[in-house]
DNA sequence: ATATTTCTAGACTCAAGAGTCTACTTTTGA
DNA sequence: TCAAAAGTAGACTCTTGAGTCTAGAAATAT
């Protein structure tokens, strides 16, 4: 039924513009457009209803983020043009207003519900990451990148994407303007090539030695 | 007064622990062993409470991260370990159980509490920022590193270091040991060192270009 | 059409918790 | 030593909001 969408949507965006615990069942209701006797048939409790208005943004976190790493291809020109597109698409990802909500209920509610967060380490974050690390290595296969632990590079890659991002986006308070992404996208990008240039020898960075 | 300590810490705590909205001023009182009027007199409220708490936790956390850069110092000799060895200590600030406590209420109360982000974003993390890079920009004209930006070094040193930390840690949930810090330390510090070899006049990483 | 399920509006119960007040005790300081 | 200030226990008020219930109005199926 569409009432139970309508009703994860409301709820995910009243818990995420006013908190968990300062949002009402009353005005979620309201704000689907539904009583609130509907609420507690589809949900049976506020609790759940969090629980599945997270989970449910996190599966089209996921997406979103997965079709932007689909765009990894080798087209047999120049690297960087591609990557730097899929970077700033990731980018664009992290930067949205619900994923900013997203992480912000998360790490709010964590003490509460931690089982969420196997839901959305495992289901979300490391789904992306293995997707990430499979074009790597197809990329470092093919040749075109220095990458004997693709792992670790996407680790590297990830950070340098999105380190930045916390700081400047000022924990989501603050909406970074589009050639501000492009910024962080090139440069993460060009970090990245430098680390690991096809053919470099040198000593693709194992974890530096263990002494 | 040592009652006033008292209370900031008992607060701070079970607020980390179960959360603003879910842990009574009683709770508070009785914690730091104290009556619940103790509490009113010294804060007034909860809500001053809660931001006191805060305030009070993030200069702690900022003091050790000083602490930490302040280790930044060219002894004459290799870079690496010194670089690895003030990363170690941010990296063990960053993953310092009250440090994440701190992150997770900042993150969950960001919606009420806007003034808070100016307190900490502009008191703790930009302090520790110009911190770091006035260290590397000595450094950089001493010619131990090729470092043209510091803030552009900074942003990316920092990237590296923390990135990888909250998936590892499980967003605070998952007590790193310490071998994976060191680790990290290591894996962050040899990239950044490749980013920056003094004298690397290949093309010190400016944002790409602007196209 | 009609029977069954679902939804609605809104009144209602009940528990929790913020903040106050009072009467009493301890600490502090001159 | 003794008065002012600060702290204590705990009862008390009052608001808020979760969850229930009822009677009636759609919607759905047979």
């Amino acid at each position: 039924m569409a009432k139970r969408q309508a009703i994860l949507a409301a709820a995910f965006a009243e818990f995420a513009a006013r908190g968990y615990a300062q949002t009402g069942v009353d005005e979620v209701a309201a704000a689907a457009g539904v009583a609130k006797a509907t609420v507690y048939n589809h949900f049976g409790g506020k609790e759940t209803l969090l629980r599945e208005a997270i989970t449910a943004s996190a599966e089209q976190a996921t997406a979103k983020n997965l079709a932007a790493v689909e765009r990894l291809v080798d087209t047999g020109g120049d690297l960087r043009p591609t990557l730097e597109d899929v970077g700033l698409r990731l980018i664009q990802c992290y930067c949205d207003d619900d994923s900013w909500a997203l992480r912000r209920l998360l790490y709010a509610e964590l003490a509460h519900l931690p089982d969420l967060l196997e839901i959305v380490q495992v289901q979300a974050a490391e789904r992306v990451q293995r997707a990430l690390a499979d074009r790597l290595a197809r990329l470092a296969l093919a040749g075109r990148l220095g990458i004997t632990d693709p792992d670790a590079a996407v680790e590297r890659l990830s950070s340098l994407l999105t380190g930045p991002l916390e700081a400047r986006a000022r924990w989501g308070t603050r909406r970074l303007p589009a050639k501000e992404m492009r910024e962080v996208a090139a440069a993460a990008v060009d970090a990245f090539l430098r680390l690991y240039a096809a053919g470099d020898e040198s000593g693709p960075p194992q974890p530096a030695r263990s002494r």
